[in-house]
DNA sequence: AAATATTTTGCAATCGATTGTATTTTACTC
DNA sequence: GAGTAAAATACAATCGATTGCAAAATATTT
């Protein structure tokens, strides 16, 4: 309301009538000040709107509670701009760091400058990052980490690394869906994905330890490296069943965007699901269950997820152990795959 | 690399042998410095990674270069979070922001304080900001406007305000969207959606309007109040069929996931889309291709969107005048209401 | 009531970069 | 080579909050 001059920490003191060390305890409720000198800084700070700055605070403290979370995009796709699946995680930690009194600070690996440690932390625009994805490759991530930057992944669990990494247990994840099409019959079952993601490698090993353990072989044009998006594979399941016809009876898909690609582009051909080819999914994006046919889908618990990386980051804060974290993850099977 | 101790302005100086003045200028080339002098300090710069600390440059020249972004969710609803235009709309406001030097801070209605100007602005936390979405009230930005905050708004830019506001032409929206449906032959075409919303309030209207033009009467049951998520379409509409039947043979949603819902509900019944009823969505998300049949839609051009939103943000530090901006819309006609 | 212990409060330095102004250095003129 | 103009650099204050330590106020003990 009254906005004459803007409201330091020195003159609320002053209306308080107390110092400026006095009125930065008081509002901290700091012990050392007498509660009365308390409540009389703090009712005067919430009368005239009074908020610390944030500036001259971090520049104090060294510290800025504030969190970089790095979508890590692969550089020729725009998986991540599009993919809901990223996005809800981002929702997700918005969330789980407010609740840690953290705010976010969004940015994408395109934009900040290669050298996160210096970009982020030394300039002090963060205490930490959470990183969205592991790329193709780790090196930016490693450098960080070597730097000594407090730092969480999200991508495969399993990865060697000298930071934490959460994510789902992608290896059983590939291994249930593809065993889920086998015992439905399915013969021929692609793997539609990137295997040069540690996280899709993982799913694809599930996908053939899967046909293993049923006694079945994988014939290698069942292994089909597109880019993680609804439109590639769109595009990739048009142009086989032009080129091939119909030689496969079921997918395992490494995204629920790629799964839906595949799903449009088997349907405008009639090809009818899950009676000649079944679908697996995953993610369990919201659309999953929207689908026609609903989507069967590996879900992976994205609030667990976050809050599992916000925790595994401010242990690095106290100086704790930290671990990587598997997330939750199931086989939600819906109509996609199963036969009346 | 090499990091005894942390990298400020005063060593970095000192390793080139000048003042800290000099170095700071340098860094910035400006031409009070001379040529050799500033290449010789940027280069050790970069040598050693040198990057300013933002704190203390923030405190200094008061300015922070970064946006917060809020989420203005609906209380009750979570909208917000799942919802893909939404969170499409972020990513590109990311892109926009971080092309014009800007950094962005996501935070929520629900997290930060109610006074924003306070909390985002006198804090020094960011220098202005994008808030998506209207809510179902505009006091709390209201507020922050009349505190003087640097502001931009994505909603519905008839509305009256003294600050800027981006969105689509919602009323001929809604007037497209329905007409289109009408002229496909519909006579009884839902809407659904929730005029407490400024912008579905002008879809409402186009809607109406559409129905006069057309001489044909609105029945009042063909209004239907609903949150706007696709759990509350598929409700809503499982509901009613079961009720009444299908007393209905078009639907103008007021998002594609309420759209999707709807389409869910109608396929578990076996209701012919566009056949039996045809439906129309709103925001064109990528998935609304994906569907079966794909859905109608009226695409708002997001990145049009963000950049326009960034543009009018700037504006206002720059103290030139500002104004609401009106994105582009079209209706993109898909399968969901074209019979074949 | 003096002496000591305890509770409260204030002083002043600090975080690191920026910038108006003063000072030094170099260039130029006569 | 003295004197002035121009160019380059340095000084020192400043942004606003925080915090170790000193000082003042109050309480307790004998």
């Amino acid at each position: 309301m009254s906005s004459e001059t803007k409201l330091t920490l020195a003159k609320l003191a002053k209306l308080a009538g107390v110092s400026t060390s006095t009125a930065s305890r008081a509002l901290k409720d700091n012990p050392l000040i007498k509660q009365e000198t308390r409540r009389k800084v703090q009712a005067l700070a919430k009368e005239h709107n009074y908020s610390v700055n944030a500036a001259a605070s971090r520049l104090r403290t060294q510290k800025t509670h504030v969190i970089a979370v790095i979508l890590n995009l692969i550089d020729h796709t725009e998986q991540s701009t599009t993919d809901p699946f990223l996005l809800k995680l981002v929702g997700e930690l918005n969330q789980a760091l407010n609740a840690k009194g953290y705010e976010l600070l969004l940015s994408n690996s395109f934009m900040a400058s290669d050298d996160w440690a210096n970009y982020f932390i030394h300039s002090q625009r963060a205490d930490g990052m959470i990183v969205i994805g592991q790329g193709k490759s780790t090196k930016k991530i490693d450098r960080a980490a070597e730097a000594g930057v407090p730092l969480v992944v999200w991508g495969d669990p399993k990865s060697e690394a000298n930071y934490p990494i959460v994510g789902g247990d992608n290896y059983q994840g590939g291994f249930d869906a593809t065993t889920h099409l086998l015992q439905k019959g399915a013969k021929r079952v692609l793997f539609l994905g990137d295997a040069e993601h540690a996280e899709m490698q993982e799913r694809y090993k599930g996908y053939l330890q899967a046909h293993q353990n049923a006694n079945i072989s994988v014939s290698s044009d069942c292994t089909c490296t597109i880019d993680i998006t609804s439109k590639a594979a769109y595009e990739y399941i048009n142009q086989r069943v032009k080129a091939n016809g119909l030689d496969f009876d079921g997918i395992v898909c490494s995204s629920d965007m790629v799964a839906l690609g595949a799903l449009k582009a088997l349907k405008e051909r009639y090809v009818g699901i899950p009676s000649d080819v079944g679908i697996v999914g995953y993610d369990d994006i919201s659309l999953a269950e929207l689908m026609h046919p609903a989507l069967t889908t590996i879900r992976q618990n994205t609030q667990q997820a976050a809050s599992a990386m916000v925790d595994q980051l401010l242990r690095q804060f106290e100086g704790q152990e930290t671990a990587s974290y598997v997330v939750d993850t199931q086989l939600v099977v819906r109509r996609s795959s199963k036969h009346d």
